[in-house]
DNA sequence: GTTTTATAGTACGCACACGTACTAATTTGA
DNA sequence: TCAAATTAGTACGTGTGCGTACTATAAAAC
């Protein structure tokens, strides 16, 4: 009978804007050794499985505006961790290489994250876990549609 | 057996990051008319239960830094939404008192919030959302600890 | 009663993410 | 073929949140 959003320790919205604030902040802290933050680690992720790819597939991979990206690749660059490298085909277009620096240090910080995720995790077996992880993906997918719908009612007003 | 991790689209910690950073791009769009932003919305829900607290007291009820809290507050009253009057008993503190302005819109904020609730949630039922909700809470119980063992390492270091 | 410690709040700089507006290059299409 | 539309990326301003360092005030210790 309680809606969820009358008792504000239990309201959805709030508890994820804390957790992930929490964690991201839990996760910068435990990278500072090597400088790499959260938004830098989830490029890197994504650079991980696919390098040399151009700046706006790697947005679009990772739901994130141009922009953002933009200026995580800039950090990344001048810390030494990836490199740009013009298309020649399309001179339009970055393409964004892992340097071995980066590479080389790819356990330590994964080690790193199994820590933390050790340890927020605490008190949840696998199978909450994976109910955890498809609530969210579900949640992930409205809040995409519901974007992408946004963005084509603007485009239909121009 | 496949770990989380491996799958980036099912790894935890990215898509806490995607969901909380997706619905507070979607909130604050929605919330563009008013001019209030997800964080704000978050302070104000305290102070709608509870006003005239002070900055300290806020912080604590929300995790969030007195600084990053101070800053939310600054764009707060520069709007109109709340007032900061200075305790006559403890000339350090401030305290924050809603505006009657505020207090009109509060039902019309509600709503939006509803509207996008009931948006992102779409697909999943009460039990879900109660499961989902639980999860998050020992999550953020568990981030809290960690970061006070944090605090108290870096004061022992002292 | 004075010194020390703790607390409330701000100042400043950084990282991140957004939106809008711009340049440069490419593609479409009339 | 050449103008119009699209795409890749950057520049700039704003809001959020962190950490560190500072001032002012209050509380505790001696």
């Amino acid at each position: 009978m309680a809606r969820g959003r009358l008792d504000p320790d239990r309201n959805l919205g709030f508890l994820l804007h804390d957790v992930a604030r929490l964690r991201s902040a839990a996760f910068d802290q435990m990278m500072r050794p090597l400088g790499i933050t959260r938004a830098q680690w989830r490029v890197l992720g994504v650079l991980y499985a696919e390098d040399g790819v151009t700046q706006a597939e790697l947005a679009k991979r990772i739901d994130l505006g141009r922009v953002s990206l933009g200026g995580i690749i800039d950090r990344l660059e001048a810390a030494g961790w990836v490199a740009r490298q013009k298309d020649p085909a399309d001179r339009r277009a970055n393409r964004v290489w892992l340097t071995d620096k980066v590479v080389e240090v790819r356990r330590r910080m994964q080690r790193g994250v199994d820590v933390l995720n050790g340890t927020s995790l605490a008190g949840l077996d696998a199978q909450r876990i994976e109910d955890l992880v498809d609530a969210l993906l579900v949640i992930k997918r409205n809040l995409i549609a519901a974007e992408e719908g946004r963005k084509a009612g603007t485009e239909g007003r121009k």
